[in-house]
DNA sequence: TTGACATGCAGGTATTTACCTGCATAACTG
DNA sequence: CAGTTATGCAGGTAAATACCTGCATGTCAA
């Protein structure tokens, strides 16, 4: 529903590493993350926690763990909901731009 | 190609406004452009800047004013490049999500 | 219980970002 | 040319962000 709070997520580098290391393995825990990311605990953790916020991830209590897991429903949604338009007007799009650049614009 | 400078220009509102305005109509101003954003012309200015520097916007000088067409190609690239994956996973990764959240992750 | 381990919480600093004001430049218009 | 219009550039402030250290809590295992 949120697609600032996607989108925001989706601009720092880190939390897209993030979501690729659980994209190739799913259940991952804090510790496991930041030790792939050459970062303090407390960063992965926050970037975590921005990732959560906009439910892009979802976690599960596990004893004294916390696993992390996808959630691919908002990056689904996000994407119909704001870049579709641009991909359905694409041609359309590309076309005005060749013409202008090629001066054509009287 | 640098699809940090894409999601990361995405990552702000006022920058997908105006991606939205362009959609509607290729082609506008600056001065056409700040008027809907409720935002002072330099800050739109910026805005717009950064969206140039991310290549999902190419501008034409016309005279003494400057027109702005989107380029759709950058937004499709990331999209496929990066997004994909999450989509071509979807199932799975939901599967994994459903079932860690009813309790069957022994 | 005790020690080791995984995480949570508080706070602090440095960088980046969003937004603005003021002045400069360049181009149409009479 | 003179006035208006569209944009460019410099700089400055306030807020957000990224990153960290230090300490607290909760859990497992012997």
């Amino acid at each position: 529903m949120d697609d600032d709070k996607v989108f925001k997520a989706l601009g720092d580098p880190s939390r897209r590493r993030l979501l690729d290391l659980l994209c190739e393995r799913n259940g991952q825990t804090l510790g496991d993350l930041c030790g792939k990311l050459s970062m303090a605990r407390q960063s992965a953790s926050q970037h975590l926690d921005l990732l959560v916020e906009a439910n892009l991830v979802t976690t599960v209590r596990k004893g004294r763990e916390r696993l992390h897991f996808i959630n691919p429903v908002p990056l689904h949604d996000s994407y119909e909901r704001w870049v579709r338009k641009f991909e359905v007007n694409r041609l359309a799009l590309l076309h005005d731009l060749k013409r202008e650049l090629e001066g054509d614009g009287t």
